[in-house]
DNA sequence: GAAAAAGCCAACACGGTGTTGACTTCTTGA
DNA sequence: TCAAGAAGTCAACACCGTGTTGGCTTTTTC
């Protein structure tokens, strides 16, 4: 990658960014980019397909570096439960000018759902040894019931400007999950 | 509202539900709703703004339908907690081919938080005096956590053709939700 | 049965799309 | 260092959906 390509790809991305913060992508026309991003609509085309393309390449790089955030810690403990989600707190409270823009208002709300995916097969086995007379269907309901749970708690707490410490909320959310899953024992 | 009026709207209305089987609202263009429904384009924008106004119409009437469901039987009981739930599972049940589309994959996932919210107020009051200790600043976020866990089991229920009851459904959800509930008191 | 409401049709300018070819500028490696 | 080639610029293009218009036909209403 020159730094002419470096160049173009960084300025595309921080012009999408900015765009995002006031409309969602399907309002984002390849041209505007372009126009923001003082360069060439012809150069767009030669890296992304379109704005979506793009948006989904960014997603991906953050995928990752939750994932190797996650990695990293969760190598030695356990990377099932509680600290898979205070994990995700920190770094959405350290990455918060991207995420604020990724995750809120006009942005892909599937990938955050995606992200909260990380979690399902370490989790669910961990709840089977937890709780193994409960059928596993009824443990994967339960997953999606935490886990849109935490996103909706996640984009209200991003859009409060995280008024709370990345502590208290993920608490909080714990303690949800974990008393409703106590009272299936 | 004429006959001819009422014959548009309804074709209309029911070739967009189709469209939207296979494609998010965005990528449904008018003249592919008037070819659909066999009706001229200018006739649309007779009705209309967009297809996302059309789709904003039937949203209304949808919520509008539960909202009237809801003072049926809520008026004599309280309307605050599981009859809500329990009430919105079964509507859902009956107006499946409906829910289906507005609800899932392609729909407009903001619309389903917009209806859960319709039990907001009522709920927040009901908490507020089971557990007068905890801060209304907490009680709100744990609304937002299992609003958003309804949604997303529901989503799911939708998505695998509605195989358990509602009645199986609303009861996980209830359980999930008061099992988190109690553990703050 | 006439007035008015609703719909049909063709045409229009507009704007974003995706692609092309000829060109300049930058980067890299022998 | 300098030539090859990679990357970007620019202007132009045909294409397509948009929203609106005016003249017309059909349906509804009183």
């Amino acid at each position: 990658m020159n730094r002419k390509v470096r160049y173009t790809k960084m300025v595309l991305r921080k012009s999408l960014l900015m765009l995002m913060r006031n409309r969602p992508i399907n309002k984002i026309t390849v041209k505007d980019l372009c126009a923001d991003a003082d360069i060439n609509r012809g150069t767009f085309y030669a890296h992304y397909r379109d704005p979506y393309d793009l948006l989904q390449q960014i997603e991906a790089e953050i995928q990752e570096e939750i994932e190797r955030t996650l990695r990293k810690r969760g190598g030695s403990t356990q990377p099932g439960t509680v600290d898979v989600v205070s994990e995700l707190f920190d770094f959405i409270a350290q990455q918060s000018d991207l995420c604020r823009v990724m995750f809120s208002e006009y942005g892909d709300t599937e990938f955050l759902r995606q992200i909260l995916f990380i979690a399902h097969d370490q989790c669910l086995q961990d709840w089977q040894q937890m709780m193994p007379r409960v059928p596993l269907e009824r443990l994967e309901m339960i997953y999606r019931f935490t886990a849109n749970g935490i996103i909706g708690v996640l984009q209200d707490w991003m859009r409060g400007d995280l008024q709370e410490s990345a502590e208290t909320v993920s608490r909080l959310v714990m303690q949800m999950t974990y008393g409703g899953l106590n009272s299936f024992v």
